[in-house]
RNA sequence: GUGGGUAUGGCGUAGUUGGCUAACGCGCCAGAUUGUGGUUCUGGAGACCGUGGGUUCAAGUCCCACUACCCACC
C-alpha cells in the first residue's frame, strides 16, 4: 500500500509522503518565517480559511496579491476549508443545510459559510490546494447522527466542486488553477466510510481526505477506517489524513497508503519545550538540562542542533519565557518532521519501507 | 553594645483562644494535548516547623537560653 509519488503544482514540486507545515493565521506559531521554512526542508504550508476570514479577511489578504504574495512562501499552501472549526468551536455554531452559521471567536460577529463561501474565500486567498467544506462529526456520534452528516458532506462537496470551477475560470482569479480535495467522514462506522469512498470517488477531485479521525477513537480504530477507506479511493490521486498525528502515527499510515500529513504536535508540543529526537521525546524543561552542554539531537541537522545550541540554553530561554526559545524548538521539531517524511521517501525509493517501519518505531519507543 | 522583630518543604508564605495524617503559590517530577488559544488540565515527590531545654494529657503555636538574619539607636 505504501507509495512513493511526485505532485507537480503550480507552486512547485511536492515530494510525497509530505508532511505540511501548519500556520494556521498565516504564520508558523512560534515566530518562524518563509525564509525559517526553506531552511528546515518544508514543502507545504497549510494556512486556515476561518481563521484567515475572521482576521485579516480573505478579501484584503486578495488585494495584497493572495497569500503567497502576502505571507512570502512561493512554494505549495493548503488551505483548510473551516468545516474542522465546525466541530472544534462546536458551541459557536448552527449547522443547516445551506452552510454553518459561526460566532467568530475574535469579535462575537455573526459569520456564515456554506461550501459557496468556503470556496470563495479560499479562492480570494488564491493557496495550491483547497479543501472541500465538510463536517467533522465527533467520534462518538450515533449513527444516526453521522449517516445524515456524511450524506450532507456529500451534497456539500458536489457544491464546493461546482463553486470551484466556476471561481477557476473567472478572469481575475488569484490561482486559476486552485486544486480541489475532498474530505471523507464516517467517523468510525467502517461501512459508512466506505461507502462515503466510493461516492467521492467518482468525482474526479484533485486528491482525497480521510478527515474525522484522531478526535478520540482508539489508534486500532483509525488503523482500521484507514484500511477500509484508502482502498476505495481513486489509486492515481494524493490521499490526506487530516490532523495526524504522532510519527509513530505517521509511519502507520504511510503503511497504510497516505501521501499527505498535517499536525500540530511538531509546533505545540515545541511551544511546550517537547523535543522530538530519533529515541523518543525530550522535555527540555527539565532541571536535569541546566547543564547540559549538549544539542537536543546528536543526529539532528536542525538548524538549532548544527548551530551548537546546547540543551542547557535552550532549557533557560524556556524558563525564561525568551521568544527565541519557542522559536528555536518549534524549528527543531518541524525539522524532524520534515526530515522524517524525508528519510520515509527513502526507505520508499529504496525499497525497504517494511524493514525502515519495524525498525523506526522500535527507535522511537526505545527513550532518550 | 542597646532596643525591637523574624526564624515553617528549593524559594515565598498560611497556620484561628495550644488539639485529628502541617496548608497554599512558585519550583521540581510524571502524564494529557492529533484539519493550533504560546494555553490549560491531571496526578506525584518533598518540611517532623532555626538549635537546646521547659510547661502541658497534648506545642509550629506558651516560657527560657543560644544561634542566624532584618530594622532602629549608638
Amino acid at each position: 500500500m505504501a507509495k512513493r509519488a511526485r505532485m507537480t503544482t503550480v507552486h512547485g514540486v511536492i515530494e510525497t509522503p509530505v508532511f505540511m507545515n501548519v500556520a494556521t493565521a498565516g504564520a508558523i506559531k512560534g515566530g518562524l518565517s518563509a525564509d525559517d521554512l526553506h531552511s528546515i526542508n518544508t514543502q507545504v504550508m497549510l494556512c486556515n480559511t476561518y481563521h484567515l476570514h475572521v482576521r485579516t479577511g480573505d478579501v484584503k489578504i486578495r488585494q495584497m496579491g493572495g497569500l503567497h504574495a502576502f505571507t512570502r512562501w512561493d512554494r505549495p499552501i493548503l488551505t483548510d476549508s473551516g468545516g474542522f472549526q465546525v466541530f472544534s468551536l462546536s458551541d459557536l455554531r448552527k449547522i443547516k443545510e445551506e452552510g454553518v452559521s459561526f460566532k467568530s471567536h475574535i469579535d462575537g460577529a455573526h459569520i456564515f459559510m456554506g461550501p459557496e463561501q468556503s470556496m470563495q474565500i479560499q479562492s480570494n486567498l488564491g493557496s495550491t490546494i483547497a479543501m472541500a467544506f465538510d463536517e467533522c462529526p465527533p467520534a462518538l456520534a450515533e449513527r444516526s447522527y453521522v449517516e445524515q452528516s456524511v450524506a450532507r458532506t456529500t451534497r456539500w462537496l458536489e457544491r464546493c466542486r461546482k463553486e470551484m470551477n466556476r471561481l477557476n475560470s473567472l478572469e481575475e482569479t488569484v490561482n486559476p488553477q486552485q486544486l480541489l480535495f475532498g474530505i471523507n467522514q464516517g467517523a468510525v462506522y467502517q461501512d459508512i466510510r466506505t461507502d462515503h469512498a466510493k461516492a467521492i470517488a467518482e468525482m474526479e477531485l484533485d486528491g482525497y481526505a480521510v478527515g474525522g479521525l484522531a478526535v478520540g477513537e482508539t489508534h486500532e480504530q483509525m488503523y482500521s477506517v484507514i484500511e477500509n477507506t484508502v482502498p476505495y479511493l481513486p489509486k492515481d490521486t494524493p490521499t490526506y489524513l487530516m490532523g495526524v498525528g504522532t510519527p509513530e502515527n505517521i509511519i502507520e499510515a504511510v503503511y497504510r497508503g497516505i501521501d499527505f500529513f498535517d499536525c500540530v504536535y511538531p509546533s505545540r508540543n515545541g511551544r511546550h519545550g517537547n523535543l522530538y529526537t530519533d529515541h523518543g521525546t525530550l522535555r527540555i524543561r527539565n532541571a536535569r538540562y541546566e547543564t547540559d552542554t549538549r544539542p537536543i539531537d546528536e543526529n539532528c541537522g536542525c538548524p538549532v542542533c548544527r548551530g551548537g545550541y546546547s540543551r542547557a540554553y535552550l532549557r533557560h530561554l524556556m524558563k525564561a519565557d525568551e521568544a527565541l526559545g519557542l522559536r528555536f524548538c518549534v524549528m527543531h521539531n518541524l525539522y524532524f518532521y520534515n526530515h522524517l517524511m524525508q528519510e520515509i521517501r527513502d526507505a520508499l525509493d529504496a525499497g525497504c519501507y517494511e524493514a525502515y517501519r519495524k525498525r523506526k518505531l522500535a527507535d522511537l519507543s526505545e527513550g532518550v
